[in-house]
DNA sequence: GACTCGTGGAA
DNA sequence: TTTCCAAGAGT
């Protein structure tokens, strides 16, 4: 079949059809039997789930996602939630203004908007947190309007499809184009999944599945064989490296010396370990006056945009320590998992070399 | 448009 | 070991 033979309709039949018997089975998903017979999902749902998944694997999200809905099954049980209670549950998951923003989102629709969610791309992208991907994407999926979704995975079907190689991000506004002609009025929430699964499961990054895609005869790329080389992307800039040193305090009563991170900047809002700043050397800054001993070794923990290699400090305190900055977090108060990765790493070389000591 | 902002798995 | 990259948003 050739491309002028296949017009949109025919292109978004064939992949909702494909979504009817391979849709992914997800925790925060109806099945495409209901959707098409009208039921929808919990928006609050919809939402966790989209933010969880901004930048983030499905395989990574689902604990998370698990977790918070047990601990708090409304937007009202999360927006009544503590600020460290929800910071400590994120931890792990990664890029935590999504989490403040969560937070945020959820006491407006809670104290202002009575507990729902806006129904409209408009509305929800005026609330934190929620740009022009998950505006659209929760629009669609949870209140099927027919919006259009432009995510990673759309991105690459598209250039695909239509066999685009203008390098992202310059690409965008074609391909948006392109991703809207193929939006149906009918089920245009599952549409937006079907893409998204399709680029999830088929039309890969790397070695995609051509054999198998229900797009395969439309598709340029395929006919052309460059759809392993598509989407294009502008080269990105290498990573520096940056250098520091933190201290792990712990009092003769088991308790932690620890600090919030402020609300900006890398890690904000996150609970973590007192140290100096990052940069071109490892400095001194302990923040108290002790018995500091360097451990062998260090961390080395890679972040979006430099690599970081601590050297990791340990010493007893007293019990009638002040510490400048910080405070002491209780021996049976301490969780690891309220930590972000690279605290963690940090905490698990001075455990260790506690262990081995003793 | 350019930067910042995490993490873990795959190749 | 390094690179890529995954349902992006905010500044």
């Amino acid at each position: 079949m050739r491309d002028g033979e296949m017009t949109e309709i025919d292109l978004s039949r064939a992949l909702l059809g494909w979504y009817d018997r391979h849709a992914r089975v997800l925790p925060w998903r109806i099945g495409p039997a209901e959707s098409a017979a009208g039921q929808r999902p919990d928006p609050y749902r919809v939402w966790l789930s989209e933010v969880m998944l901004q930048q983030t694997t499905v395989a990574a999200v689902k604990a998370y996602f698990e977790r918070f809905t047990m601990l708090w099954p409304t937007v009202d049980d999360l927006a009544a939630a503590p600020d460290e209670s929800v910071m400590g549950e994120w931890a792990g998951l990664g890029y935590y203004a999504r989490a403040r923003n969560l937070l945020k989102c959820a006491r407006m629709v809670s104290n202002e908007l009575g507990g729902a969610f806006p129904q409209t791309r408009e509305g929800l992208i005026a609330l934190p947190g929620i740009g022009p991907y998950t505006a659209a994407a929760i629009a669609a999926i949870a209140f099927d309007e027919p919006e259009t979704v432009l995510d990673g995975n759309v991105e690459r079907v598209m250039a695909r499809l239509f066999d685009i190689h203008t390098p992202l991000p310059t690409a965008k506004p074609e391909l948006m184009t392109r991703a809207e002609t193929l939006t149906p009025r009918r089920r245009p929430g599952d549409h937006a999944q079907a893409v998204m699964d399709l680029g999830a499961t088929i039309c890969t990054p790397k070695s995609p599945a051509c054999g198998i895609c229900p797009l395969r005869d439309p598709c340029a790329a395929r006919r052309a064989g460059t759809a392993a080389e598509l989407p294009k992307k502008t080269a990105k800039k290498p990573k520096p490296t940056r250098h520091g040193t933190i201290y792990l305090g712990q009092r003769g009563d088991g308790a932690w010396l620890m600090e919030r991170r402020p609300d900006k900047g890398l890690l904000g809002g996150m609970l973590g370990w007192p140290g100096s700043d990052w940069g071109e050397a490892a400095v001194d800054a302990p923040p108290v006056a002790a018995d500091w001993t360097v451990l062998p070794g260090e961390v080395r923990h890679t972040f979006t945009h430099f690599h970081l290699v601590l050297s990791v400090h340990i010493a007893p305190l007293p019990l009638d320590c002040a510490p400048e900055r910080g405070f002491f977090v209780d021996k049976h108060a301490f969780r690891r998992s309220d930590l972000p990765t690279v605290m963690r790493k940090a905490f698990d070389l001075a455990r260790d070399a506690i262990k081995d000591r003793a």
